[in-house]
DNA sequence: AGATATTCCTGGAGGC
DNA sequence: TGCCTCCAGGAATATC
């Protein structure tokens, strides 16, 4: 579900209930989510004292004193919200604080995890990360230097969290549409006008994104409950056979360009193949 | 090595 | 109403 503005608005919605807290009690409602609990994950918790939160591509990190990050990731269809009992179908697990808040991991598909680690930096999970899209490291430069080697399609590029992290299957197809190219392109093919742009094109979609408070498709909601309003902007996104927004830029056409949906690597894309190239 | 297909899981939507 | 198939914000793994 979640790409790296809904995960940035789940931390800015939970942060300031952490901030400063201390973890009392940990329920654990099943054995495992996508992968088991690590080893004494309830007792590694309980007592902890959190000292930071913060984000890394789609993981949620919360930083203890006991010198471990709480690591969690959504999945698809994960969410943390601040709820009283009675628990819900799919709140897998419930976190206690110190002022008797509970904040509960809800998650139907359960394609989300959740780990204790030393280092993030090293951890398995972390290492092979590439670069943050938000982040001074990202540029045209950047971008370009992880596209050279690439042959495959540059959607699909852009949606490796090798290349950069934090891009998934909604934000890439509004890149690309920014940026006016098509997903089909060679990853490798791109002229440097264009990885200038669809530099931008990610910058600018995931910057908006944020402002909004993520997207909800079907049931992503904010750590207050709301949903994201950014579903609103998409301007290919789900727009199957949709006249796109360029029929009116550039005045009367004899065909009305429409949205096209297509499939790659077993996931949608939307694009116009008028104004993407 | 790199590109592509498959897999994990549940629920909602749409077809018949 | 019910049953069936397909599809969904991710990403590791297997296969070519």
């Amino acid at each position: 579900m979640p790409e790296l503005p809904e995960v940035e608005t789940v931390v800015r919605g939970i942060a300031p209930h952490l901030k400063k807290r201390r973890i009392t009690q940990v329920e654990l409602r099943r054995a495992d989510l996508r992968v088991p609990f690590p080893k004494g994950f309830k007792e590694r918790l309980e007592g902890a004292g959190i000292t930071g939160i913060s984000r890394r591509a789609k993981y949620i990190l919360i930083e203890l004193d006991t010198a471990e990050t709480l690591v969690i990731h959504l999945g698809m269809s994960g969410s943390l919200m601040f709820r009283e009992a009675p628990f819900k179908k799919h709140d897998h697990v419930i976190f206690t604080l110190d002022n008797g808040k509970k904040l509960i991991f809800h998650d139907p598909r359960r394609f989300g995890l959740m780990d204790l680690v030393k280092d993030t930096k090293t951890h398995k999970l972390f290492a092979h990360l590439g670069v943050e899209p938000l982040a001074e490291g990202f540029n045209s430069v950047t971008l370009g230097a992880s596209l050279k080697t690439r042959s495959g399609p540059i959607k699909t590029a852009i949606m490796d969290q090798k290349v950069v992290v934090g891009v998934g299957n909604i934000y890439a197809s509004e890149s690309l549409f920014q940026a006016h190219i098509s997903p089909l392109r060679k990853a490798n093919s791109l002229k440097k006008s264009e990885i200038s742009a669809l530099c931008e094109g990610i910058k600018n979609v995931l910057e908006l994104a944020i402002k909004s408070g993520g997207s909800s498709i079907k049931d992503f909601v904010q750590s207050s409950g709301k949903p994201g309003y950014f579903q609103h902007s998409f301007e290919v996104y789900g727009h199957t056979n949709k006249p796109c927004l360029c029929a009116a830029k550039h005045g009367i056409l004899k065909i009305t360009p429409l949205v096209k949906k297509i499939t790659q690597q077993g996931r949608a894309t939307y694009y116009c193949n008028n104004c993407q190239k």
